[in-house]
DNA sequence: GTCTATAATCGGATAGAC
DNA sequence: GTCTATCCGATTATAGAC
C-alpha cells in the first residue's frame, strides 16, 4: 500500500477541495486516509505540521513540473494547466489555496512562489516582459476561477490564439 | 455612533483580512467591534447569519459600484479597482474571498456574481467579446494576487496601454 | 507504526438580568 | 439593545497499550 504519509496528504487535499478548511479536522482527514487520529499524529506532529506537509508537496511538484515542461510549448502548457484540475500539481495548488489565511503557516508565499515559477518557464517562449506579465495574470485569473469552482470549461481556442498572437509579435 | 450591525461587519472584514477565517470567531469579531458575544448574537443569529451578512454587503456595494462607474472609462476603472484595496467594495470582496469553502453559505456564487457584474460594465467599452474575456481574466488575476497579499503595486501604465490597445482595435 | 482512551481547551449558542 | 453566566459539543493533543 502507498506510504501512509502520502495517503494522508491525498486525503487532506480531498477534504480541503470538497469541504473547505473548516472541515479539515484531524479526525476527518484521518478517517479519509483510513488511519486513526493517533496514526495521523505519528506522521504529522500536529495540525500545523500537517498543513506544512501539503505546502512541501506543493513545492516539490512545482519543481518537478518546471523541469518537465521547459521544452514543450510553455505558453500552451501553462494556460492548459491553469484551467485543468486533473493533474496532481493543480490539485495540490487548489487545495493549498483553501488554506489562505491560516495563521502560523506561510501559505501565501508558497503559492505565490508556485505561480511565479511559471514566469521563468514562460521566459523561454515570450520575450516581451510586458506580454509575459499579461499572460501570467490571465493564468492567475484562471486559477481564481478554478478556486471559485467554475465549471472548468477549457479555454476557448480563440482566446489562446489571441494570446499567442501577442506572445509572438 | 455608527450602526452596531455595520460596526460588526467592519470588524469581521478586519479579522478575516488580517488573520483569516479560523480566527473569525464570534468572540474575536465581537471584541473588535466593541460589543459582547451576546450583543453580536442579537444582531446576527449565529455564525452563518454573520457570514451571510458580509455577502449581503458585498452584493449591495457591487450594485452601487456598477451604477456609479457605468459612464467613466470602465476599463481603467476596473483595472484600477482590482489592484487597490482601499475602497470599501474591494475590502469587502477580499474579506469574502477568505470565506471560500465555508460550508453552509454560497460564497463562491456571491463572489463570482460580483466579479461577473463587471463584464456588463465593460461591455459598454469593449465590443469584442474575446478581448472582454481577456480583460476580465486579467482583473481576476489581479484579485488573486491581492488575495495572496502581494504588495499592491499599481498596474504598470505600459500594461494598461497594451490592454487598451487591444480593447479599441 | 498504529490503535484506544482520555485530558484539556475552545467555540457556538442559550437564558435571563439590566 | 446589550451584558454576564453557563452549558454543550467539537477538536486538538497526550498517554500508554498492542
Amino acid at each position: 500500500m502507498r506510504e501512509t504519509k502520502d495517503r494522508i496528504l491525498d486525503a487532506l487535499e480531498c477534504v480541503l477541495i470538497e469541504s473547505g478548511p473548516a472541515a479539515a479536522t484531524l479526525e476527518t482527514v484521518a478517517a479519509r486516509a483510513q488511519v486513526s487520529k493517533g496514526g495521523l499524529l505519528y506522521h504529522f506532529g500536529g495540525k500545523e505540521a500537517l498543513f506544512n506537509g501539503l505546502l512541501d508537496r506543493l513545492r516539490e511538484l512545482g519543481a518537478k513540473d518546471a523541469s518537465t515542461q521547459n521544452d514543450r510549448g510553455a505558453l500552451a502548457a501553462y494556460l492548459a494547466t491553469s484551467s485543468r484540475a486533473e493533474d496532481a500539481y493543480t490539485r495540490t495548488l487548489l487545495a493549498s489555496m483553501r488554506l489562505i489565511g491560516t495563521p502560523g503557516i506561510d501559505v501565501e508565499n508558497a503559492i505565490a512562489d508556485s505561480l511565479d515559477h511559471w514566469a521563468d518557464v514562460l521566459a523561454t517562449t515570450i520575450d516581451d516582459p510586458l506580454v509575459r506579465r499579461l499572460v501570467m495574470l490571465v493564468g492567475d485569473g484562471l486559477y481564481l476561477r478554478a478556486l471559485l469552482g467554475a465549471q472548468r470549461r477549457p479555454l476557448d481556442d480563440d482566446l489562446v490564439g489571441l494570446i499567442e498572437s501577442l506572445a509572438t509579435r
